[in-house]
Formats: C-alpha cells, structure tokens, sequence
DNA sequence: AGATGGTTGTGCATCTGCGCACGATATGGG
DNA sequence: CCCATATCGTGCGCAGATGCACAACCATCT
C-alpha cells in the first residue's frame, strides 16, 4: 500500500461522489485523478469505484477506503496544527544541558520560566559527557571554556563566570593565607583529576604551583566543593559559591583572565523557534549582573 | 497537509533515522527523500528532523509526525488487505434485486447462499423501481422481459419463467371454463392495471378479449394473487403460485409464446469478483429445471 | 425536442520531480 | 594517523506525471 497520495485522492472521490468534485478539493486536474484512482485499482486489483454519467459512487472497497482515509485526514489536521501550533507557542520541552558547576545559577532560572509558561516541560540535563545538539539531545547548551566551532551551531557569547581562589576557614586557620607566588607553591591544593582540559586558571596554577601539591582531585563538582570546605585545600570555585558559603574565604584577589567565558549555544534549526527564542531572551534578562 | 507521500517518507526517515535507509525502504533515491523532507518543512514552518553526519534525527515534531504516521500505516496495511480479501472471498454484502414475482423462488435460493457462506450479508431488493447497477445499487439484477442493452451491464439468459392461465375453483363452479377463444370473450379478468408494460402474454389477450372484461386491475402481485384466488376472474399467475395453491386451475394449456424470459444482471465492475461469480454459479444450479 | 450544464475519458505538450553522478564530511578501525 | 565506509547535499539530464483541450455522454430544464 504505497503511494498515499493516490488514496488521498481516492478519498476525496469517495467523499464528493464525482471525479471533478474531487478535482477541485485537490487542486489538481480531473484526469489526474482519473489516473491515480485506475493506477490504485490496478494495484489493488479491485475496484473502488462504480463509474457513470453522474459520477463515482464507492463499492464496498471504496466505502472501507473512505472510513480510513477520513480518520486519516482528521489525524493529519491535528498533527498539522500541532506541529504548527509547537512552532509559534511555547510549550512541549524545553531541553537544556549545561556543566553542572552552574546549576545553581540555573536551576531557580528555569523554574521561573516554567512557571511562565504552564505548558512547558523543562529537562535540565548536566553530566560530564557533552550533550550534542546537532542529535537533537538539547534545544540550548551552556557551554564554558573556548568558543564551540560545530557548525549549525549558532554560538553567542553568555557572560563570563567568575572564578574565586578560595579555601575554608579551617584551612587558613591551620595553614595561613599564602602572599606571595613562593608562599603559594607551598600550600596545598584541590583540583580536577583530568588532565585533558586547560582552562585559563588551571594554566596559571601550574606555572606556580608543582603538581605534588595538589593533593586532593577528583571530576565530581560536588566532592571538589566539599574537599574545599572540608579544609583539603586551596581550589578553584564559582563566585556563587563563595557566596552561599560563609566558611570559605577567598585566598587571592581574583584575576581577569581566571574568569571562564560562557557561551549560549543553540542548534540553527531550533534557534529560530520562538520557544528557543523566548528562553534564550528570558535568561539573558536574569543574568544581567551575572558577570564579574 | 495536502501530499502525504511526503508525510510517508518522513515517516520512514523517523523510523529509520537515516536519510539513505528511508529510501532504501522507499524504493526510491535518497535525493528524493531530501526533497521530500525540504519541502515539507519548509511548508509546515517547523523542522521535523536535525540534520547531522550520522543521519536525521525526529525533533518534537517528528516524533509526533511518526506517532501519527505509524497509526497510519497500520490502518492503510490493514485495509488493503481487506480489500483484497474482499476480492478473493465471499463476504461483506450482496445486493440482489429482482421483481417481487420471483420471490418465492429466489428467496430460498439466497438462504441456502448465505448458510453457505456465513460471512455473507444478503440484501434482496424488489420494489417496483428499477435499481441501476450502474450506480453500485446492485450486485445481480434479475430481470425479466426484453434483454436489457444498457451499456457496462453484462447480460446473460437465465430461464422462461412459465405463466399459467388459471382462475380459482369457485370461480369455475360459477362461470365454467371457457373452451374457445369467442367463450374465453366473455369471461372475467383480473390484470395489471398499469398500460406501460407489454409482455407477450398480455398482448395474446387483448387481441381475445375485450378491455372491459378485465374487472379487476391492480400493479401489486400480491393483490392479483389474492383477486384470482378470491374468485374475481381469470388471471396470469407464475407456474410456482398455481402449485402452491390447490385452489387454483388452469384455465388453458399454456402457449410457448407465455413464458417470460429471464435474465441475469450485473455490472461489468463487479462481474469478475468471486463474489459474484460464486453467486452465480451457485444459482444457475439451484435453476436447473425451473424453465418450462 | 432542443438547449444547457454537468459529468467522464483521452491524446498531446509541458513541466515538475526523479535518478544519477559527484563531492563533502564525519565516524570507526587497524 | 590514515584509510574504509558510512552519511548528507547538490547540479544536471531525463522521464513520468501533470495540465490542457477536446470529445462523448447523460440528466435536467425549458
């Protein structure tokens, strides 16, 4: 039962009862139709339809044809104006994937533009593999580091995410505040465990700090957070931790080049959905003051 | 949503997701896909697939296009192979139409079709307006006097259906039997009513006997039955009616010329399907020795 | 009975859509 | 690291599908 076109016609012939009728319904020529429904009955080897002077009447076939095709053309309509209907609202789901360092950030983010938009679903995916847009895992990704090169990625610059070089109190209690560049080489630090990603500030640390002395390294945002409050060491944190966290306090002032730029990346073929788009203008707004 | 050859291959592109598998499926070349997919985004506004190296991938809308789709092809294999079914089997409706004379006859017949084949529904019209085949009113008409020439009808001789000449018993105690045709002048007649219609044998009366000898008129077979049974006067009867009731005589040997022929109907459309073949056969054997 | 407006059916010119080729790109394996 | 093998994307040439015009037919109305 291929070529449905030749039963959308046929169903349209069933429907008005004349081939010309259903000429026009379709906005095709009369003997186009007259050809597709000969090349259908030939196919099928029955014939749908009694021909005379008045026009086609169904037989039993095209009587069954036309109650299935007519479900079919409702079931078309609806899914027609669901699709369309998808592309101008928002709602459905709203996948986005981001590191889990900015979670914090994020999450009251997102609720809030849930909350706007009652139809929406929001899925919120963090994980250390990166989700790919171009397989549709994610409508918008949060991406820190370098610029991301995809193409069909449509790449626009978030704010940058400062960096603080803080330890806990405990720590600085036991250990002090270190002063200069030599004193730093002698403190102790916490660090990602992966070697494969340089980020700015990693790169500063190495040039003054031997790889010995970062004691404490795991992949685990949460466990690095809790080593620093745990008094393992001195480490790397996001601002907004320091700031939810009243025991840390920061050990250096912070650099210009330790900050991470953020970028918003979309897919180009969703980027232009007015649900992407309504998001995307949403967190902008939010994250005014965001930046260090 | 006009053209749902597109919405099939989209379909097949989410089944598969791949642009080369759906057109493996398809039977047609990739290009096409693309085509297909293109312009069926480009008419819905909306992207159904996010394209990447590994193949297409259904965004929202095209996991609700496959959803829609798959129900679809479902419903389409389903009803082609009903309607093929129907072809080969013997099921579904047959409409058999035919004057109400031949009831007692064909009424049977249809009976021990249908036990036969218990997927069968039997529709019997009479009435006294013709039903056309050729507006798909009928299966198999059965038709009596001149062959019918309508064009797409195919016509073929089935009987003679034998006329009797008989009045009722008490009618012969009152008036006798007529022994020539000057004696049969001044009998009493019971006819049709209706002067549109000329079969032999009532052409072979009017030129025997004066109009104002037939005293009871009517078009219903069923009040000429009961007029010549009731002693009214002297009517033409089907054979099978004078051997139902004892009650009644024949009046004359019948002549040759009497008998009605007999034909059997169908559309060219529907004289090939098994259903009507199974049906004829089976009747041309129930009437073997109903002609006179 | 003739006119009229509807229907289906068919041959021919046109054109849209198809297949084919090639290229580009990403992925996986040795 | 490079090759093999998948994938998609696009320009070109052709053919099958389409539109057009006309013919034939029938039902209905005047």
């Amino acid at each position: 039962m291929d070529n449905w076109d030749e039963i959308r016609t046929a169903y349209q012939v069933a429907r008005m009862g004349t081939v010309s009728g259903a000429a026009d319904m379709l906005g095709v020529h009369h003997a186009t139709v007259i050809r597709h429904i000969d090349a259908l009955e030939g196919r099928l080897g029955v014939r749908l339809f009694q021909r005379h002077a008045r026009g086609y009447t169904a037989t039993e076939a095209g009587s069954d044809l036309l109650q299935v095709a007519q479900a079919t053309e409702d079931q078309f309509t609806q899914l027609a104006g669901r699709i369309k209907g998808r592309g101008e609202g928002v709602s459905g789901e709203l996948v986005v994937t981001s590191l889990a360092q900015l979670s914090p950030l994020l999450t009251p983010v997102l609720a809030d533009f849930q909350r706007e938009n009652p139809g929406l679903v929001v899925r919120f995916l963090t994980g250390e593999r990166l989700f790919r847009l171009e397989y549709g895992e994610a409508h918008v990704a949060i991406r820190a580091g370098n610029p991301p090169e995809q193409p069909d990625n449509v790449v626009q610059p978030f704010f940058r995410a400062p960096l603080r070089l803080v330890a806990s109190r405990a720590y600085v209690d036991r250990h002090g505040l270190p002063q200069t560049d030599a004193d730093l080489a002698r403190h102790w630090f916490v660090g990602r465990d992966s070697a494969d990603i340089r980020p700015p500030f990693v790169r500063w640390l190495q040039e003054r700090v031997p790889p010995g002395q970062v004691i404490f390294r795991s992949d685990d945002n949460q466990a690095l957070l809790d080593a620093v409050r745990a008094g393992a060491g001195i480490g790397f944190l996001m601002q907004w931790h320091v700031q939810m966290h009243p025991d840390l306090i920061e050990v250096r002032p912070s650099e210009d080049d330790w900050s991470a730029p953020i970028w918003l990346v979309t897919h180009v073929d969703l980027h232009r959905t007015t649900k992407v788009q309504a998001f995307l203008t949403f967190l902008k707004e939010r994250a005014k003051g965001w930046s260090c």
